[in-house]
DNA sequence: CCAACATATGTCTTGACAGTCATATAACTA
DNA sequence: TAGTTATATGACTGTCAAGACATATGTTGG
């Protein structure tokens, strides 16, 4: 069920959000000039990363500040993990293959 | 530009057709009756994530057979990076934080 | 060639969602 | 208090994609 925060995050404008955020808490009005949409926009965009445990919100004042919380990636990151072992491996045959061959084979129909 | 990547893993019978195809490359009918969708719509998904370079096909006879790509999954690992930071950041701060403070300060406001 | 099988593709409907605009809510300021 | 700023929300529109269904394409065997 990693549907949810996947769904958030596959919205480029909403990954520029959390990207904008990684720095530190931003509010509104920063947000807005940072990735450049309209006001209304940027907060629906927040309500549905909000929705999805991805970021925090923080009253201050008449402002919210708000943070990027990254753990609803981590079972992203966990789906992403038997992939990963598929370029690890691609990447270990190449390797093998380059240091383990000194005996080269004439014909090798590589296409 | 992650984009095209995410938005195909975003749908979850995408994903799941991509699980099944972990374990080496399956046809389609196969791939039907593992996820249990209709044969045109699983067609009609497998077609998406060819067009994003998540699978590849190989024509055997009157069968096309379908394998794992990892490849394009690449971007959003790296994308991913810097929140994997963020919560092993969080926790380095707990392993610290268990094993650091034998003297325990009742009221201080360190910072 | 014909029939059966495997897969792809076209059309249509429906629902979800991004975006815009207008407006509401709430806090600060004078 | 009124006015201004910061943010949220409601209504509406257009677009796009998932799913269902029917059909086309291509392959194998008789």
């Amino acid at each position: 069920m990693t549907t949810r925060a996947l769904e958030a995050i596959a919205e480029p404008n909403r990954r520029r959000l959390l990207d904008a955020l990684r720095d530190g808490e931003q509010p509104v009005g920063a947000l807005v000039d940072l990735v450049g949409l309209s006001q209304p926009l940027v907060s629906k965009h927040l309500r549905v990363l909000r929705n999805v445990g991805l970021v925090d919100v923080r009253v201050d004042g008449q402002r919210r500040l708000y943070r990027v919380d990254p753990n609803p990636l981590r079972e992203l990151d966990a789906w992403l993990e038997p992939y990963r072992e598929m370029w690890r491996e691609s990447l270990d045959k190449l390797e093998r293959h380059l240091t383990a061959p000194p005996s080269k084979q004439p014909k090798g129909p590589s296409r």
